[in-house]
Order: structure tokens, then C-alpha cells, then sequence
DNA sequence: ACCGTAACACTAACGGTTAGCTCTTTGAAA
DNA sequence: TTTCAAAGAGCTAACCGTTAGTGTTACGGT
């Protein structure tokens, strides 16, 4: 086993930082169609091989900043106080996310996401992703007995609700609208 | 206005219907990723820019077949018989895309749509455009009197439950387990 | 018969991505 | 300490989807 304190882990993650703040910057300031990889890697003074090592694709850099938010969906489900009802912990959670992202500063970002088609579809599979992790989760609730089909379900409803809600004109009134619909399609479900 | 019985588009169609033909077939035979665009335009005997003009982009050409499939969702709205429940007539047309798409023939192309994370990108995107269709349909209807969030979520719910069922064990089944809490949700949003 | 234009073709390039190989650094076994 | 294997990073060159630019042909309306 090896000691956390790994100095080779530490230079990876600055670099990996180094450049995904490169290149937020840079796409920000002009644009992220008009900026290429190779601009990327040299002003962030590594070799393009180097860029790819680190993030998966150009659109991985955007996303570069919110890693953890599956996590956060997964844990609002696992970390539930006991027999805290599953649908208020997962509206009090998408609300804090939906919050996050139509703060003041993140509107430039979103802007960019939403200019891109490649960026708009990159996120749109990133959360079907979450969607899964999260069915996953609602499925290993030990409180929670549903089938496979409705935890899958259930799951892509409420990352709907996210997506839904942030575009909406006033996001905090349509987590609530959106959850009073999730709320009644989970109580059809309950088992006699 | 002209006469529909242009030669030219018979022409156009002739040749986006060979593209479209020869492309699936190769890509059946060898594999998506390993056929390149060169390769159907050379065996589709057209140039790359002519492929490009009827299609745009290589993994349209596996969709190519499948267009309609938004029509049918909003058309199964407006065509409804009078005071016929949204609900149930979308449950009827979505069992009928789920089971038009886990036929028999249709196996090896889903096969291949899952296999490359390209293709699956693409057919998400797709959706989301289907789900802003409906969800336009729906706010259409006289006779649905419900908030744009509200249209925007069902619809979302609807595509959802396809996408979902054709990936279930028993596809018909998932269909109505599915539409039972579309339909909870729906009525959860029933005006006073 | 004539003209405008839509369809098609060709070349050449751009930009994301990857393969192949080398060099250096680093952590740990000997 | 010395040595070694592996991981990080680099370079070159290429592949592949896609597009711009520029003609050329053939059809349809007048």
C-alpha cells in the first residue's frame, strides 16, 4: 500500500488543474469554438498527448470543475437520515445544484454550454450517466423496495428536473412544480 | 408553386436513399468505427461533400431510416379524438415505437447504436429535440390547459419511458409500469 | 431557347484525437 | 545506496470527420 503522500500524484493533479484553468480562461475570453487544443496545450506549456491524458476529450474541460456532482446525487440517497422519505432529500439536493448553477458568477459558463452543440450533448450524456449512478443508488436503498424499472425511472425523472429547472425562468418554483409531479409518479408505485 | 413530380428530387432522393443504404450496410458488415465516410462515399459512388449535403454528419446516416418518429409523438397529441385524455393516447404511440424498434430485424442496428458511444450521443440529442417537440404539442392542445414547465416535464417523462423501455427485459410491461407514473404525475398537475 | 439554381464534384485544408516511441522522474525493492 | 519498473510527459506524424472554396452539370420555369 502506498502512502497518500505521493509527490507524483501531487505534480499530476497540479497539472491537470494548470490546465483546466488554462483552458476555462481561454474559452471564455474567446470563445470555445475559436480555441483548439493546441492553444490549450501550449499556454498551458504541456504537449497535446499530455492534455489528453489528463481530460478524455475538448468538452471534458468545461466539465473539468464539477466532478462530484454524481456524488452528490448518490449520497443525497445513501446518507438519508433513517426512513427519511427518498423524494425530499432528492428535491432539497437538486435545488442546492440547480442553486449552484445559476449563481451569479457561473453564468458565463452555462452561456458558453449552451452556444455549443458539442457542449450541450457532452452534458446531456454526462447526465444520463448520473442517472444511472443514481438508479443504482435508489436501488441499493435497503428501505426502498421498487423494481429495477422504476428506480431507473425515477432517477432520469429527477435528473429532468435539474435540466428543466435551471432553464427555467425562475428555478426555485420549478424544482418544487417538477417534484409535486416526481412525488405522485413515486407514490403510484408504492407496493400494496 | 411547383408540381411534385420533379425529376430532380426524384434524383435527390434516389441518391440520399443509395447513401443511406450502402452506409447502413457497411457499417453492418465491418463496423461503425471502422468504416470511414471516404469509404461510403466511394462505394455509394458520390463525393464526400455530396454525402455531406444530405446528411449532416456520419451518424445521421444510421438514423437516416427513423424520421417520422417525431411527427408520430406530437401528431398522436393533435390528432386525438375529442376529449380523448392525453395520457393514454401517448402510452398507445410510445408502445408502438417500443415495439417498432425491438422487432426482430431492427437487433443489429440498435446492436451497433449501443456498442459506439458516438452513435449513443447522438440518438440522446435526438431525443431531447423529440421531447421540445411534444412538449410544444402539448402546450398547443385547446383542451390541456397546463404551465410550460409542466408540458416541458411530461413530455420529457414520455420520452423517457421509450427510451427506457426499449432497454427493458420485457418491453411492454416496462411500458406500463412506466405510463402508470407519467399518468400519477400528470394528475398530480390538474388545475383547481 | 434561355436562364437561374439546385445538385454534385474535386481539392485542400482544419481541428480533434490517437499511435508509436523516447526521455525523465519517482517510489520502492534489492 | 544502487537499481529497476513504471508512470508522467513529450514529440512526430498521422487518421478521420467535417467544411470552405470553386467549378460543372442538368433540370425546371419562363
Amino acid at each position: 500500500m502506498t502512502v497518500p503522500t505521493g509527490r507524483r500524484e501531487r505534480k499530476k493533479a497540479a497539472t491537470r488543474k494548470k490546465i483546466a484553468d488554462v483552458a476555462l480562461r481561454l474559452f471564455l475570453d474567446r470563445g470555445y469554438d475559436a480555441v483548439g487544443i493546441r492553444d490549450v496545450a501550449a499556454e498551458a506549456d504541456v504537449a497535446v498527448t499530455t492534455l489528453f491524458s489528463h481530460f478524455g476529450s475538448k468538452e471534458a474541460l468545461v466539465f473539468a470543475q464539477d466532478e462530484g456532482f454524481e456524488q452528490r446525487l448518490t449520497q443525497a440517497v445513501a446518507d438519508r437520515a433513517p426512513r427519511e422519505p427518498l423524494i425530499p432529500a432528492l428535491r432539497r439536493e437538486v435545488r442546492a445544484l440547480v442553486r449552484h448553477c445559476t449563481a451569479e458568477g457561473a453564468a458565463p459558463v452555462w452561456h458558453m454550454i449552451e452556444e455549443s452543440r458539442a457542449l450541450r450533448e457532452y452534458e446531456e450524456s454526462m447526465r444520463l450517466r448520473h442517472a444511472e449512478s443514481l438508479a443504482a443508488a435508489i436501488a441499493a436503498a435497503p428501505d426502498l423496495t421498487r423494481t429495477v424499472t422504476v428506480c431507473r425511472t425515477i432517477a432520469r425523472f429527477v435528473i429532468d428536473a435539474y435540466a428543466l429547472a435551471r432553464e427555467a425562468a425562475e428555478p426555485d418554483a420549478a424544482v418544487d412544480e417538477i417534484f409535486r409531479m416526481i412525488e405522485a409518479a413515486w407514490e403510484a408505485t408504492r407496493p400494496a
